[in-house]
RNA sequence: UGACCCAUGGUGUAAUUGGCAACACAACGGUUUUUGGUAUCGUUAUUCUAGGUUCGAGUCCUAGUGGGUCAACCA
């Protein structure tokens, strides 16, 4: 425990601990803002991280607030399936879950003070006139004809907005900043629009709502947070953001950028991942292949290793493309030492040992060669067994370890076997093998002396459950298919990332597998339950498959 | 033709804040192994370029180059 090195601090980090230690603040208080229109998916996943993991490790707190400033778009499904996600992942909310929402009545005041003080007005600009007064970002903008128009008038206004005098789109409330500034979002940005939609919360009650920039940082100040993270295309806000805070006189919360993960291989676009579900590409969010939480969680990522990947990736203000390869380390690192291994037969070649005399013997397999206490489950042997075609050649090549004629190899957990002939039917493909076993070489009191480099899986036919395995690959044929010009993504979309296998056939104790459960079936990969899983049809999802030394080179 | 952000192995992050460029993943090659898994050892870098400050620069300064972001009544 002392031994742990003092890992350096990310640029967060040595903020907070800066912050703590001059004692600008006691406690920090950090937030995750998702706005409740759609899934939570990897990058999320980071955003979770950064500001839950963060306040925990410096005592502090993280608040959920839902931005839902913007009811044509949010609905309170959205608000389940990220509390299910966020909670999944392992993390826990200060207090309750918060809502943008709840502050409208604040909000409304908040506008009406900077009405009042000069720095609001009420616009009644048509759309286009308002983009043409922002003008471009080489050039300054121009004034709109309604910035100067007395306090009274626009505050007059700005109460009939709300009561539903106008209608919608007629006008706006916009900040009274400068039009002549470099940064777009300082040139009088809306901060009040009349939308008559139904509000997921508030109903009908509101006719007007306040823009992300009204929301995003006021809800910040009334929650107290003292860091604010979000990710970089928001740096532009930062200047608005403290804008406000100086004219309100609220709490000043900092709003600090970093970098957004890129995953190899992942989108992480709200709009094109609804493409690939409507398209019928994928079969909803959930779907393995997503990049989403609840894709992840089914196709068997534990939370754990989601969590330490977003630690090895770290924080910075770069940009990033991660290689999926390290997000695949870490599931498997999780899993190598929790899975229980199992043995299924995917493409099963019969084999007869012929000295096996007994009906069958019960054999000792082990749970987890990493975890003794994992403990250990029986499996049956008989004379007759499935092993993979892939484990069987007739002429082998150098270093083949696998089973051969005139060689030996073991069956794991069993005894080793020595392949006596083999019978072909007349394309000349090997239907079965025949084998004799040493008695004398079982699993844990073998006194052979036979050395066997190779060890396969097999399972018994008599007893083997057919199984269904879902094996997955990258949604995209491209690490990054967004970042090709005059390209679509769909272009990229891998139309082999699900490849079913019928055939495959596991051992029994298979079938006491639970949801949630996972398994490592021996030499294959980790695979878990599939929620559609059946008794008469069980599926299962292959998570990441094992590394592989054999065959990579070419 | 503006403003802002960024630049360290193939990838992602470090570098005791100016003192021998480190860790992880990937790749390749060994060792171990009743999973060709795991474990373990080794190999893989003109720190974007050019100047400058300094005994000493990945770190500070200047210029350049390259990449990214910003112009929704979205968040």
């Amino acid at each position: 425990m002392s031994e742990e090195k003092t890992r350096s601090l990310n640029f967060l980090e040595e903020i907070i601990a800066d912050d703590l230690k001059t004692g600008k603040h006691k406690e920090i208080h950090t937030r995750f803002p998702p706005e409740p229109n759609g899934y939570l998916h990897i990058g999320h996943a980071k955003a979770i991280w950064i500001n839950f993991s963060l306040a925990k490790k410096y005592n502090g707190k993280t608040n959920l607030r839902f931005d839902d400033t913007n009811p044509e778009k949010e609905e309170t499904e959205y608000v389940e399936s990220i509390k299910k996600d966020i909670a999944w992942l392992g993390f826990k909310w200060h207090d309750k879950p918060y809502f943008a929402s709840d502050y409208f009545d604040k909000l409304y005041e908040f506008a009406t003070q900077l009405i009042e003080q000069g720095d609001a007005y009420i616009d009644e600009s048509t759309v286009e006139q308002i983009a043409e007064q922002k003008g471009v970002p080489t050039k300054p903008g121009t004034n709109s004809p309604y910035r100067d128009r007395p306090i009274a008038e626009s505050l007059d206004l700005f109460k009939k907005m709300k009561e539903g005098a106008f209608e919608d789109g007629s006008m706006v409330l916009r900040a009274k900043v400068d039009m002549t500034a470099p940064n777009m979002h300082l040139r009088d940005p809306i901060i009040y629009r009349i939308k008559r939609s139904r509000h997921h919360r508030t109903g009908d009650d509101w006719c007007i709502y306040p823009m992300y920039d009204f929301a995003h940082g006021q809800s910040d100040s009334i929650e107290n947070i003292t860091h604010s993270m979000c990710s970089l295309e928001f740096i532009h806000h930062r200047p608005l953001y403290n804008w406000f805070i100086e004219k309100l006189g609220i709490f000043p919360s900092r709003q600090i950028e970093f970098a957004r993960m890129n995953v190899a291989y992942m989108i992480t676009s709200k709009r094109r991942l609804l493409k690939l579900v409507e398209q019928g590409l994928v079969t909803g969010w959930d779907d393995p292949r997503m990049p989403t939480i609840s894709g992840m969680r089914r196709r068997g990522y534990p939370p754990e290793a989601i969590i330490n990947f977003c630690e090895k990736t770290g924080i910075a203000k770069r940009d990033n493309l991660v290689e999926i390869e390290l997000l695949e380390s870490c599931v498997r690192d999780h899993l190598n030492s929790t899975a229980t291994r199992a043995m299924v037969v995917t493409d099963p070649l019969k084999v007869v040992i012929t000295n096996f005399d007994k009906d069958k013997e019960i054999i000792s397999g082990i749970n987890n060669p990493e975890d003794e206490s994992a403990g250990r489950h029986d499996v049956i042997l008989r004379k007759e067994i499935y092993i993979e075609k892939g484990d069987f050649m007739i002429d082998p090549p150098k270093k083949y370890f696998r089973m051969a004629p005139d060689k030996d190899v073991r069956l794991k957990n069993g005894f080793i076997l020595h392949c006596d002939g083999y019978t072909t039917d007349d394309k000349g493909e090997v239907t079965e093998v025949q084998c004799s076993y040493y008695p004398n070489s079982k699993s844990g009191e073998d006194v052979s002396g036979i050395k066997a480099k190779g060890t396969l899986h097999w399972v018994s036919i008599q007893d083997a459950v057919p199984v269904t395995l879902r094996n997955y690959d990258k949604l995209f044929t491209d690490p990054a298919p967004m970042s090709h010009e005059g390209k679509e993504f769909m272009e990229f979309f891998n139309h082999d990332s699900l490849e079913e296998n019928k055939t495959a056939l596991a051992e029994p104790y298979i079938s006491t597998a639970k949801l949630g459960d996972s398994f490592q079936f021996m030499r294959k990969g980790y695979y878990t339950l599939d929620p559609t899983s059946t008794d008469e049809n069980i599926v299962f999802n292959r998570t990441v498959g094992l590394k592989s030394s054999w065959g990579k080179k070419r």
